[in-house]
DNA sequence: AATTAGCACTCTCGCTTGCCGAGTGCTAAC
DNA sequence: GTTAGCACTCGGCAAGCGAGAGTGCTAATT
């Protein structure tokens, strides 16, 4: 039950104008458009298959056909074809990251505008997820008698910090103290490793007032660990969907946004996607039955993966989307490279 | 040029009706409802002398009267009342408020969310603007043989930092020189002086090694500066707009999340308003005309100044939302005055 | 002089009707 | 297997109509 090679033709034929106009296709204007050397009733009667084994739908009896998440799937799968980016977009995406390469989250940010200036779609990009990344070290710095900061510090430079009051006065020496203890137990072990053992219990001292101060640090100590665990999320271009006439309506409308209003949740979908560039379309999809999900991952140093993606109508151009999101993701993963040292200084230019 | 007793009346009545059903008001109608003691006829006539002093409009020759900016003006200014809030409210404040006293910018999250979810409005919370902040001190920390961390803390326990990447080796020792320097070059002066400071020169410095270090520290400590004095802006309940009559074409809603996408934009916009409770009706706002727009500032420990605000139709609860945010900045200010020591252990119930 | 009742008038909204055009599905001819 | 021809279906649009809400004016009432 493959499909013809004819067969092959119309379905691309109708999900190339279907994408286009974003209106059935009728048997009519695609013997005129894309000569395919048969009459239109040929094409009714492919067309009548082809609905028959799911790749096409009816809205009503007397419209033409609209291409099923079937359809795109197979497309996706089979027969689109790689797409290269215009110079004009290669030109676009190499300066707006070379603006800013030093600058983690600023880069990310670039990125999902990027991503959605070119497709014209809704746009995200995460920072890399953190679960694999080993503490480097642990420091306490005092700021006045009441206040000292805690500060965490990756592997791979990764910096989070909280600004703590304690309700029991702290000397310099106990701060030194508790540092170099936390920095032994915790050096080299993931984030991950480190939230699951028994912070309160690892540091545990004879000394008084250190065991006072560590119980003072501890609670801070561990939301710092989940801070740094968390990845952030840019969202980009969201309202370029009100642009289409798949939203014209005002509850479509509403479900998507509200959707992009949990950014937690969202984050956690993402998170759970596979590497590399992965597309779900309509249905595979279990909110967002009549969206296409694209997702794909960069890579900073090896090690950490970070994820961008976009969110549109099954409706849209999948070759040319996927060709920017790799082209894209190569070139943050080359910008995130980390062993040439020239990262800072040359090349700022807002 | 006044308004009568009556007049006044039939205008509180007009509000009261349009705000509670976003429709034209008849005559007839607040005849009935609000027992004024007069006949419909008597209210059409007020209401047209109503009319023709721009305090109502007409959307058409035989609908009702609809309230204009110039009636929600006079009704903020002079026919309001404060509201109590009620019981249920408070304690969803107090309690949201406290379960995370001590990690700054979540509090800052939550009053967003919890003006948005009071109000069921789209609202925004900014942290302080910290260009009256006083830099406490500065530090460079190794992390390996080529990556340092530049920190800088601000008296109030601000703390940004950046990682960096050399392009030349340095020691430890020239590192602390460094940070020393800086400190005590930097130390009391406000952010926005240390920025507008010749910064290179500032740390100038007559050994070869050291003012290399110092060349590749400076354009990064200029952009911590920078990245220090920027506020960030949570907003929250942007679909809740949705479900307001007002927005129900896709154009209305569309010009309204368009707004939010430029983050930026919006940030300077609320920065340059001015302290207090401000509320900013249709045409007095230069973009948003047919929206409200209030604003509220809390304190964080007398010195710095932070903003929340709501934005929603000019057909708003404006006694109960003025109220709303009259306690929640209170509780704001009274959460981050740092007199008392007590701020961190106790409270932790996510 | 202020208020009110009465009535004609206006305008929106929802409903129905009829028509046009696009497109199908079937049959019969090629 | 392909195509031409034709009846049929359905959405979309415009026109027409009635109901309902509300005004504005005038004349009567207090």
């Amino acid at each position: 039950m493959d499909l013809s090679e004819r067969q092959l033709q119309i379905l691309q034929a109708i999900i190339t104008d279907y994408v286009e106009n974003a209106e059935p296709v009728g048997s009519r204007s695609i013997a005129k458009k894309y000569d395919l050397g048969v009459s239109p009733a040929t094409i009714r009667n492919e067309m009548s298959d082809l609905e028959e084994m799911g790749y096409l739908t009816h809205p009503h009896t007397s419209a033409g056909r609209v291409p099923s998440d079937k359809a795109y799937r197979l497309y996706v799968n089979n027969l689109m074809k790689r797409k290269n980016l215009s110079a004009k977009d290669k030109r676009l995406i190499n300066e707006r990251l070379a603006s800013s390469r030093d600058e983690f989250d600023r880069t990310i940010r670039h990125a999902a505008e990027l991503l959605s200036e070119i497709t014209n779609l809704a746009s995200f990009a995460m920072t890399p997820a953190t679960n694999e990344e080993t503490i480097s070290f642990i420091r306490l710095m005092p700021v006045d008698e009441r206040t000292i900061i805690l500060m965490i510090v990756g592997e791979s430079g990764n910096v989070t910090n909280t600004t703590l009051r304690l309700q029991v006065p702290y000397t310099q020496e106990s701060l030194e103290i508790l540092s170099k203890n936390m920095t032994v137990n915790y050096k080299g072990r993931t984030l991950d490793d480190a939230l699951k053992s028994d912070i309160i219990e690892d540091v545990g001292t004879d000394i008084e007032a250190m065991s006072q101060l560590a119980g003072n640090v501890m609670p801070s100590f561990i939301r710092t660990l989940e801070d740094m665990l968390n990845v952030n999320l840019y969202m980009e271009g969201m309202t370029n969907i009100f642009n289409l006439p798949e939203y014209a309506s005002i509850d479509r409308a509403r479900d998507f946004m509200e959707l992009f209003a949990q950014k937690d949740w969202f984050t956690q979908k993402m998170l759970a996607r596979d590497d590399g560039v992965v597309v779900t379309i309509g249905e595979e999809n279990d909110s967002l039955k009549d969206c296409t999900l694209i997702t794909a991952t960069y890579h900073v140093d090896g090690k950490l993966v970070g994820k961008i993606g976009v969110i549109g109508p099954t409706r849209m151009k999948y070759d040319e989307v996927t060709s920017i999101m790799e082209y894209l993701t190569n070139n943050l993963s080359e910008t995130f490279r980390l062993t040439d040292g020239n990262t800072d200084g040359k090349d700022e230019e807002e």
